[in-house]
DNA sequence: GACAGACGGAAATATACGTTCTAGTATTTA
DNA sequence: TAAATACTAGAACGTATATTTCCGTCTGTC
């Protein structure tokens, strides 16, 4: 008695899937992730994207007591017609709601509201993020020796994140905190060759501030994600990325600063990718000379 | 030169339709009415159900400029894959409002496409959280006595966002850190009426998987953040928000889930808000006799 | 270290599919 | 009314697809 729906199929999977070997499991974890493409491809073109045989997708069928991979890309299928008409359905709701103003049907209407406000900023920082200043700051965190990423309470997320996914290029990276109060002792043992991030919304914390404008005063490139021109970090900035940070909106979210933030470090990791790979085709000599 | 989405399909059609045989007019007037048959049937049956011969499909997608039947049916499996048409919209918005601006071409291309990214994450995110189990983490989140919040690595910074959020609600809120190996002490001590919020993707860190297993085996509720029914959280979660994660994008954002974990706060703070309110319209006597 | 069992990969096979071709029919025009 | 053109039905063809089977390999156990 095969699955006869996708949240069958699901929990069919969920249930089978501690006895399945390696592979199967491999390929379960694959269905789930990207059902369209089960719904439409072909047995080869989808065990191709999953880097296993044709017959494996077989196996994985018939151990969800399917008679074949057909049979179970059906309902995928189903899934697909399904969602469809739900969409439609939920477009049209929308467009009603529109037109009778706010008053919608309410249940996930806090999910939609916050997702369109995500939405909404992260529209507004493709445009005020330069491809300038954000390539400036690219080569300033490829080049550095260290780099220190400095937040506090409602930016300290963003600050997570890029002291966790910089250290993952191999760039060595840490992560500011003001326990016990050293910060100031902390900042005055980086060097003018090392890189400074800091983090900082309205209100601005005191703290994040006050280092920023140390190193600008020793000669530490500074870069500031912050939320406006009048940012007390501003004057401190080497570069400041200001992500105008909209107060008539009910809740600010970190979307747009985390976003920024994956940028820099994606980017970053290609240029140096791309520098890496230059002065391996570069001579031996020509290496040195430029060291 | 054939139609490439839906929607020039059907206004190649509007077109066509006068000059067409009438057998090729009834085939455009079911391929109208019945998309999804087109975009998952073959030749044989879909000819079959609109009366008439697979060739004659063949005939009609060749009266649109298709090379075949298979061409034209890669329009309708299109249609139904594409995604939430208002995300579209947006981002179509988005890339125009820009091209006006700073017209700088390929140079932010990598900023353009991270966007893109999340917005495509988020889109997937109101998909998959149903209104059900969002309002069951709410109660549950307001109901609690105290908070827990555990994630560690990569999903560090979600749980440092709602430490950080919940606490400015007012609910004590502990964030967990496996500093010194404390950890399953720590957990040891949580009791029944709390509840414990865990975070963690692939791969999944053995540290939060372990704490929520041990806490589900203790009876205190656990509310996991993670990316795949297939998730080791999974069994250990009253509610398990899964945000399936999409392998085929090549870097993995934290936008998503950061996105539900405000949506949870902000909800749960109406909630409160709400709960309070009627309390104190309440006379004082039910009131206690409540409590 | 050897054997049993399961597992995965690759090719072979049979099926089903889309496409094309041809013969026949209807429709329109001279 | 006759001829010519356009259109359709049906079958046949070649291809691509899912499935199965077999053999090599790896793992876990005795």
């Amino acid at each position: 008695m095969p699955a006869t729906n996708y949240d069958e199929l699901k929990q069919a999977i969920t249930v089978c899937f501690p006895a399945m070997s390696k592979q199967l499991q491999g390929i379960a974890r694959f269905v789930l992730e990207r059902p369209d493409e089960l719904a439409l491809g072909t047995v080869a073109a989808i065990a191709g994207a999953a880097g296993v045989q044709p017959s494996a997708m077989v196996r994985f069928a018939n151990a969800l007591d399917f008679g074949g991979f057909s049979e179970m890309q059906q309902i995928f299928r189903g899934r697909l017609v399904e969602r469809s008409v739900s969409y439609r359905e939920r477009i049209e709701q929308m467009r009603q709601s529109k037109r009778n103003g706010a008053g919608t049907g309410g249940q996930d209407s806090v999910l939609h509201q916050s997702v369109s406000n995500a939405i909404a900023e992260l529209g507004q920082l493709e445009e005020t993020v330069t491809a300038k200043q954000f390539h400036a700051a690219v080569r300033l965190l490829a080049g550095a020796t260290q780099i220190h990423v400095l937040a506090q309470r409602r930016a300290f997320p963003v600050a997570c994140y890029l002291a966790y996914a910089l250290s993952q290029l191999e760039l060595r990276t840490h992560l500011l905190d003001s326990v016990g109060g050293m910060l100031t002792e902390f900042v005055r043992g980086i060097a003018p060759r090392e890189v400074l991030i800091a983090v900082s919304f309205r209100n601005y914390s005191a703290g994040v501030v006050e280092a920023a404008a140390q190193c600008h005063r020793r000669g530490v490139p500074v870069i500031a994600i912050t939320d406006s021109p009048l940012s007390p970090l501003k004057p401190s900035a080497t570069i400041a990325f200001e992500l105008g940070d909209d107060s008539s909106r009910p809740f600010r979210s970190l979307v747009a600063p985390l976003c920024l933030a994956q940028e820099l470090v994606v980017s970053t990791g290609h240029h140096l990718a791309g520098t890496l790979e230059k002065r391996r085709a570069m001579p031996a000599r020509t290496r040195k000379a430029r060291a």
